[in-house]
This record gives structure tokens, C-alpha cells and sequence, in this order.
RNA sequence: GGGAGAGUGAGUCGAGAGGCGAAGGCACCGCGCUGUAAACGCGGCACCCACGGGGUAAACAUCGUAGGUUCGAAUCCUACCUCUCCCA
């Protein structure tokens, strides 16, 4: 059954937003939290626990599938849901985070990114069409256009020069995604911390008339404050009505206040890298299972919540997991964490209803 | 009974072989992780202080214990204690 990718905004509480995505393979409700399964897992979680979670889609990366397995090879296994079990949407990053995250292992060039594997160090060229290749050999449902993310703070040229690089990237990225009714392909906005770079870089990627938008080079070392003001001015330079996704962020905090600024959809290592590092997120603040006061606490982290992580393991126990570095500690608050995440968007879902 | 070897920082393993207020690992105690080079990284962990970094002046501590050699000893010598191994 072909679903064409559509977006309603179904609640309006100021410029926050509660709507529903839909796609072929199943409804998006946002504002949504996407957990990232980087190289086709959610680390540390069955995808069955994510499912029943409420996440409605993750997230997958372009970069790390193409060095392993191989694009090719997922799409003769029979494209990324079927080899890794998730029957729902997924979203694909471009690869352009890893521009930054791996700065020291790439060259970047107008046509494109080479990548020096971190593997092996085998040398990868990304252009911005093959990024699309790449995604759409995954089967990926929302795919990013290949962007160039740069960290803050920055000088004005600089962040200039990424952005236009990103505009002209998006405009190859769209040619090559061509017309696929089912599936997306998201432009990313760029700009940093400038407010003219920012309003032209929403500006541009709208005229494109994409089916969705994200917000990138945020949470890349500026703070909050100046991340929240960029969302002011971003968000009500970008279609109404379209969804718009807040890359890589956030805490808990970053998020309530984005949907506030109208995000609909975000996505985060935060609760599945902190849970293997042994920090809970609770309705009772971070709390770090590593530190010795845990050791014969008896409570488990929530026992009013309906997650059997959060519910029914002791503090001590969790606290002993971590310390003895066993696998569980961090599959239970990974699965504790993302519960967390997935009750927050409920909850503000609801609330905007 | 004879022979050989070893004891290192008030958790543990352990480097060290004349200038050491003694490396490093683990443990321990904290902190940090924002489109995942991350089940990882960083800091602290026997003196003193303004706790930011400094300082060897004083006090204090220091390589099993006690002496000795030396300007100077964890390092060399002697004795003792403890442990391990080999031979009877």
C-alpha cells in the first residue's frame, strides 16, 4: 500500500504544534522523538522495546552503513527495515554531522566529501548524490540532504560559506531524490548563530518546496540561550505547513522549549549514550547511577512509571550493573532513558492538545 | 637440613636499579556526554598552600624492619622478619 508522505498539523498552542506524519510505513505523531540507531541499531535495545516505547521512527546514519555494511549490501539483504527489524519509518541522516564529528578525517570540496574511514581508513567519496544514492539504497523514508555542519562559535564568513555550500548541496540533493511520493527528502537549514544567514538559508530551502525541514548546526557548542533565539527566528522563516526537525538535539529542557518555538520533530544520542554511561533521566532530574550513594538504594528510579527499567530494578542493582561495567546496566537505562523521552513527547503532545 | 628468589606510595597489581616528595594499570571518588570514531572521555586519588596553580623554607611522610656506606639510598652492604620456589 502506497501512502504519500503528508504532514497535518492537527493542535496549535502558540507556535507549538501536535500533527501526524504520515508514511507508507506507518504514522509519525509529533512533536516526535527519534532515538538514533546510528549503524542500524538502537544501541544497547531491541527494536521491539523501541517500538513499544512509542517511537513511532528512528534514525539511521548514511556514513556509518556506507563503510559497514555497505548500501549495497543492505539493499540485496533487502533494505535497512528488514535487516534490522524495524518495520516503521526511518529517517537517514545525510552524513553531514560527520563533516564535523570526523573534521579531522574528511576533505570537503564544492563537489562533495571524501571521508577517510575511522574503520580502516579507506577513503569514501560522498557527494551530495550519492548521499541520496546511499539513503535510497537503505530505503530510507525521510532522507536528509548532504549538508556541511560546522561547530559554533564561528566567524561570520565561515558560516557563511558552509551555508551557501548547503544550499547549492540541497538543490543537487533534491535533483537526485527526484519524485517519490511515498518517501522525503528533508533540506537542512544552516546559518549558525546569524540571523540573516539563517532567514536566507529557510528562505531558500523553502522556494525549493521540499516535504519537510531541519534545523542543523545547532547544539554545537553555543548556549541554549542563542540556540533558542536562532529557533525564534528560523522557525517562522520556514513553511507552516511542513514539519520541521531539530537535528541532534537534546535535553530534555532543549526540546520543551523548541516545541515551544514550534520543532516538530527531534532525534539525540543524549538518553542511549547517557544510559550506557550510566545516567538516568527521571521526572526526578538526571540522576547518575555510578555514584556511590546509589549503592543500597532499594527505590527503583520511578516506581510510578509503566517501564519495567524504570519500575521494577532497584538503584543498588542498577548502581551494582554499572559498576561491575555489566552489558545489562546500560540496556536497562537505555531503555529507562528512552522511556523518559517517549513520555515527554506524549506529554507535551497532550498538552498541546 | 641445604640452596635460590621476593617484599614499593595506610585497596590492588606493578615500573624502578645512586638525585624519587617514586611511572603506569585496575579499583575507588567525582564530572561530562546534544544529526554516535563514545557501553566512552576527563579530573581526583598520602607533604604544604591563597585549592587557580604553585612550592620544596618549615612541619610532615616515604619503598618489610634495624643498622651501615654515600654529599645523596626504593636502588649498594649487613643483620633480622615474612613469603615463594627448588633440593633433601
Amino acid at each position: 500500500m502506497t501512502i504519500p508522505f503528508s504532514f497535518n498539523v492537527l493542535d496549535k498552542d502558540h507556535k507549538a504544534r501536535h500533527g501526524v506524519i504520515n508514511t507508507s510505513r506507518g504514522d509519525v505523531r509529533t512533536p516526535a522523538f527519534m532515538p538514533v540507531g546510528t549503524a542500524g541499531t538502537v544501541k544497547a535495545m531491541y527494536m521491539d522495546q523501541v517500538k513499544e516505547l512509542g517511537a513511532d521512527i528512528i534514525l539511521g546514519n548514511t556514513y556509518h552503513l556506507m563503510l559497514r555494511p555497505g548500501p549495497e549490501r543492505v539493499a540485496k539483504l533487502g533494505g535497512l527495515h528488514k535487516f534490522g527489524g524495524w518495520q516503521g519509518p526511518i529517517l537517514t541522516d545525510s552524513g553531514g554531522f560527520q563533516v564535523m564529528s570526523l573534521a579531522a578525517l574528511r576533505k570537503i570540496s564544492e563537489n562533495g566529501v571524501v571521508f577517510q574511514s575511522h574503520v580502516d581508513g579507506a577513503k569514501f567519496e560522498m557527494s551530495p548524490e550519492r548521499s541520496i544514492e546511499i539513503q535510497g539504497l537503505l530505503g530510507s523514508d525521510i532522507q536528509m540532504q548532504l549538508d556541511e555542519c560546522i561547530a559554533l562559535p564561528a566567524k561570520t564568513d565561515e558560516i557563511e560559506r558552509a551555508m551557501e555550500l548547503s544550499l547549492r548541496w540541497a538543490e543537487r540533493c533534491k535533483t537526485a531524490f527526484g519524485n517519490q511520493e511515498e518517501k522525503a527528502m528533508f533540506g537542512i537549514v544552516q546559518g549558525g548563530d546569524n540571523e540573516r544567514l539563517r532567514i536566507r538559508s529557510a528562505e531558500v530551502l523553502s522556494e525549493l518546496g521540499l516535504k519537510g525541514y531541519s534545523i542543523g548546526g545547532l547544539a554545537v557548542g553555543e548556549p541554549q540561550e542563542t540556540m533558542l533565539a536562532v529557533l525564534d527566528y528560523t522557525c517562522d522563516a520556514l513553511p507552516e505547513t511542513k514539519p520541521r526537525y531539530l537535528m541532534g538535539v537534546g535535553t530534555p529542557d532543549d526540546i520543551l522549549k523548541s516545541i515551544w518555538r514550534g520543532v516538530d520533530m527531534f532525534d539525540c544520542v543524549m538518553p542511549t549514550r547517557a544510559g550506557r554511561h550510566g545516567q538516568a533521566f527521571t521526572r526526578f532530574g538526571k540522576i547518575n547511577l555510578r555514584n556511590a550513594r546509589h549503592a543500597e538504594d532499594h527505590r527503583p528510579l520511578d516506581d510510578k512509571s509503566s517501564c519495567p527499567a524504570t519500575r521494577d530494578y532497584s538503584r543498588a542493582y542498577l548502581h551494582h550493573l554499572v559498576k561491575c561495567n555489566e552489558a545489562l546496566g546500560g540496556m536497562l537505562l537505555t531503555w529507562n532513558n528512552l522511556a523518559y523521552y517517549q513520555d515527554l513527547m506524549a506529554g507535551a503532545r497532550l498538552a498541546i492538545s
